[in-house]
DNA sequence: TATCTTTGACCGACCGTTCAATCAAAAACG
DNA sequence: CGTTTTTGATTGAACGGTCGGTCAAAGATA
């Protein structure tokens, strides 16, 4: 039997890695960042407290490795060629994406709304160098203002097919913020939404906004 | 100078127990209800730990009664008097109270975002007898309901007057979390709504959904 | 003095984190 | 191959610190 290489040893510790963070994240986005102990997590991932920090330097470092995973999962399935405006054809797209990134990557969204509303934990993320977030290489930050500008644009292009009384800014909240309400109640509600309402929402929302 | 009566004390203890809820709430939805600690509500409030359990018999209590406060004021002001089904009027002047309820009540609807989606905080809540919300004497969830009904009716309504392929579940659906998504951006992040926004969009949402 | 209010030292529980001790398995040895 | 040594993943008791909550005692009042 040919002996176990580093590499298969790197992959058990990837696992075991992979297994706490999965553990971590569904505690941390059900019960919030405060509340959620490390000795649940450790009991829960099958391993004693101790060992979690040979894995993660502490509670923080382990959110931290959480948020960046998942903010690269959710880049990659996003698959961005914009490279500089917006089509309606993309953003027909973006709706539909970004609604069943909602629905795949719903754990992280929880912990999301949990852990950015709470203040003092992202604020004490973002002061440590290490755990500042990047989407794709680029600081999150950044990323997001890069995102707003280009669906700003797109709402301010439409204002030559609409009426005189189109506001572009107006619109654009509009559309921003119904993203985020359905966003709010699917994830923390999603009993809800029956799937058919789930896709007929979709197409509403591109009948209006598109 | 006359004696103080017993009623006189009374009301010194109530301004202190309101003392104690305003600071409370202040601390509790900016940082949460664990990271918010029972020393500094007290401090903040000019008294000593040990007083708070003079007036308040554990934290959970004196969040329950926070929270039953607001809900009261809010009640008050929005002064129902709708018996059974809504008019047109009423649906608009609806909108315009929930904004500006927004705008007043902020502190307590950060309160609430943080609270209830913090499981297990919300839950302790319900399962304590003493702590059952309620809003004009209803229990909270029966008044929920009842409002649900109340525009879920309103929007069937309008299936007469609109186009065929109107569907009054799916607009229900895109004007409350159009709501939703406001409200959460509003009570986080009021500075991205300059007051010339709030009004426009009130405009909008009473043209698109009236 | 008698009564009521207020204090803050104190308690037990629990937290995140550390680290000496353990031990199965890999490596080295003969 | 059998035996010994080394390794490093794993454990869990222990630590320092903080929290919610208590209570004997000091202070205020009348």
């Amino acid at each position: 039997m040919s002996p176990r290489s580093s590499a298969q040893f790197e992959e058990m510790r990837e696992d075991k890695k992979t297994l706490i963070m999965n553990v971590a994240l569904e505690h941390f986005s059900d019960y919030g960042f405060h509340a959620t102990t490390i000795s649940h997590i450790a009991k829960h991932a099958g391993i004693s407290k101790g060992l979690m920090y040979n894995y993660y330097k502490s509670k923080e470092d382990l959110l931290a490795a959480i948020i960046n995973r998942s903010l690269d999962e959710i880049y990659q399935s996003f698959n961005p060629d914009h490279d500089s405006s917006l089509t309606p054809d993309e953003f027909e797209n973006f709706i539909k994406r970004i609604f069943a990134i909602f629905r795949e990557k719903r754990q992280f969204w929880k912990l999301i709304y949990r852990v950015m509303l709470q203040r003092g934990v992202y604020e004490h993320l973002s002061d440590d160098p290490d755990a500042t977030f990047t989407v794709g290489g680029m600081p999150l930050m950044e990323y997001s203002a890069y995102m707003g500008k280009l669906f700003s644009d797109y709402f301010i292009r439409k204002k030559e097919t609409e009426g005189p009384d189109y506001d572009p800014v107006t619109e654009m909240l509009m559309f921003s913020n119904t993203l985020k309400g359905f966003a709010l109640t699917y994830i923390f509600a999603p009993e809800q939404y029956p799937d058919l309402y789930f896709e007929k929402i979709i197409e509403t929302l591109i009948r209006k906004y598109r």
